[in-house]
DNA sequence: ACAACTCATAACCATTTAGTTATGATTTTT
DNA sequence: AAAAATCATAACTAAATGGTTATGAGTTGT
């Protein structure tokens, strides 16, 4: 529930193929090991160390289920990063505030 | 000014130290190199090399004068990042909207 | 019962990374 | 002119990273 450090997210996302799988989760949904395997083109224990970050990152969550492991992603782990963008983006942020008070006007 | 690759936006922000650089650049603005040893606590070689990496990835600017090199933050190359955040994380997808809006301004 | 499947972990390896000190080029100060 | 300052690069090192194959624990199918 408590977010992961915004370190261990920007650690996660850093490689290439582990965005691959997450944005493969996020894309089609549960997936198991095997499954993620076959998509990611590197070795299954590979894979599963891949998992083990994004895990450490709260970015998937997983559920067993009999021999296989489904791994879901979860969106909402994306906060601290999003957090970081949107506070030490000092430049844009006051642009940013000021456009969300602008449509906040437009819209009523 | 075509954006950095993805790939090396999230490989630069990866490192705590790297961000804080970046950080300190959007907050104070332009700095030295030398300032920017003073705050990030490594070695001066190693806040050149911190530097080089955040130029690769186009998040900082350089302008010499005389024997000092003077930084910048842009933060306009965070798009790629913006982009993968909005494309991947449905969840964030309405906010993202508005912010890829504005760095498209902005870089205009 | 046993063979096949799924997955995590261990053990290992090569490369990359983030740091260091040393040095040299250039510019400013005295 | 000499000294000091600024910065990038080179050379090096320890640790982290991303991959592999081997293995073993648990589960399912025959």
């Amino acid at each position: 529930m408590t977010p992961a450090s915004a370190n261990h997210v920007f650690r996660a996302l850093a490689d290439p193929t582990r965005r691959a799988i997450f944005e493969e989760l996020t894309r089609q949904g549960e997936q198991t090991v095997h499954a993620l395997t076959r998509y990611a083109g590197v070795s299954q224990p590979a894979v599963s160390k891949h998992l083990t970050v994004l895990k450490r990152a709260k970015l998937v969550r997983h559920r067993r289920q009999g021999r296989e492991t489904h791994y879901r992603a979860r969106p909402d782990a994306l906060a601290p990063m999003v957090d970081w963008l949107s506070h030490y983006g000092a430049f844009w942020r006051d642009r940013f505030d000021r456009l969300e008070t602008l449509l906040e006007r437009m819209e009523s």
